[in-house]
DNA sequence: CATTCTAAG
DNA sequence: CTTAAAATG
């Protein structure tokens, strides 16, 4: 994982041609641990994480251990939200938040530069509870959209990965005729979808995987697992960098949700 | 358990001569479920049971099955307190609290009267969670003491069955020099017990066993229950009527209280 | 259905 | 340390 088949200034840290990405809601962080979260990443060796729905209030913290730099960003109530990202080499110019308040209140943006890349952990407002927090999701979904172009237009490589609450199309789900109505596979968050890929992102999943069906999260109620009713609603997406190899890990069982994971290529 | 040997009237429920009864703080009666009570109860088929600590809104329901009649006083507060009582007969003149609109708000006292003994399922408030808890308890005990009086005064016998949350002497708890200052074991607690016992209680469980250490409860905390670091706290009392063969079931482990059990003595 | 936090003991 | 409930997903 060093570069040691190219030159590199005596200054600067080696840097990976490429780097293992991994985002994951892990649904409380100690409930992950309890069911293997260290070993899982011992075993799989990312060098980036992106973690969502943390719900940690403090971080708790077998991760250093393992190797990794941390960043946290809980939200302000107790036990709710929260991203973080763990990385192997120093993460540089870390912005927690998006400098929004009610976004950066429930704790749902962070991202850092690792090798060169701005990778970002983000998870989005989920609007089944209710039209309320449906609505807070509407606006969240076009300040949040405006933000990345911003992001993407600064120039460097952007990875996102995170709980975006939205499937995109039909074969983004199971049953994608009986949720029509349902947040998550509503037609305007479909569509605000497609617009933020348009935006320049590449949605890597698909990209790599092409159409096949496959989901990262499945409801804990009735048999969802193991009938595989799911939803594709966590997303590795990228804007002027490649991502290759992409692939969710369905039988981890860390949580409620896959980890998905790609490979990174950055500059040497 | 019927009264074959002696002549009943045509109209009254057959009568057992005499009845086993059991006290517990199950410390949440679905957490005791979980760890075998109705399993417990089968094998050792007590006629009266006293329980404290229910907190369940609403009362869980396995005992009919198991042939029990069941009485439930919750606390006003969802998940806190309250007090039940199951009987294989049909429990009479019941009272769901003591007319004590502070004791009763928090579900601590209930009675009913079984084979011609009215017994009453007590949880009497803890201190130890700070001074005004403390002053709460100090008062309920006077008006607790006095109510008390005033059932055994009525006539009939009584069997009271319950958490008091005190240990009344220093062989009734295992380090009683450190817990001198300790809510439980303060000496005005213990005095009240003494004249508690004074208003024409037997202490059953003393009275049958003799000046031997047995505890009822052990902290979670630490190693208490390996160690056998107890506190005697759980009580059977008895006015006009003789309640034999009192035993502790140390090894039921159906929460952090054992149960305490024994044979009263009733009218054929 | 599963998670964390809370209050309480 | 353990419990039940609350809020949230």
């Amino acid at each position: 994982m060093s570069t040691p088949l190219l030159p590199t200034s005596p200054l600067s840290t080696p840097s990976p041609r490429r780097l293992k990405v991994t985002t994951i809601n892990v649904n409380g962080i100690r409930s992950a641990i309890r069911k293997g979260f260290p070993d899982w990443i011992a075993r799989e060796q990312p060098d980036v994480l992106l973690l969502q729905e943390v719900r940690a209030d403090p971080m708790p913290e077998p991760f250093a251990a393992l190797g990794y730099h941390s960043l946290w960003f809980p939200a302000q109530k107790a036990g709710y939200s929260g991203v973080a990202l763990l990385s192997r080499q120093p993460p540089e110019d870390v912005r927690l938040g998006m400098a929004h308040s009610e976004m950066d209140h429930e704790g749902r943006v962070l991202s850092a530069v690792v090798s060169g890349v701005r990778f970002v952990s983000v998870y989005l407002p989920s609007g089944s509870s209710g039209e309320e927090r449906q609505g807070f999701k509407d606006r969240m979904l076009g300040d949040y959209g405006a933000w990345v172009s911003g992001l993407i237009a600064q120039g460097l490589p952007v990875v996102l990965g995170g709980d975006y609450n939205i499937a995109h199309r039909e074969i983004d789900l199971k049953n994608w005729r009986s949720n029509q109505k349902n947040s998550g596979f509503l037609p305007h968050e479909r569509e605000w979808m497609t617009a933020h890929l348009g935006s320049g992102l590449t949605d890597t999943h698909r990209a790599w995987l092409g159409e096949e069906a496959e989901y990262t999260w499945w409801s804990n109620r009735a048999n969802a697992y193991a009938n595989n009713v799911g939803w594709r609603i966590d997303y590795l997406l990228a804007a002027g960098v490649n991502v290759r190899e992409v692939s969710v890990d369905r039988a981890a069982r860390l949580s409620d949700h896959a980890p998905l994971s790609g490979w990174v290529e950055v500059e040497g």
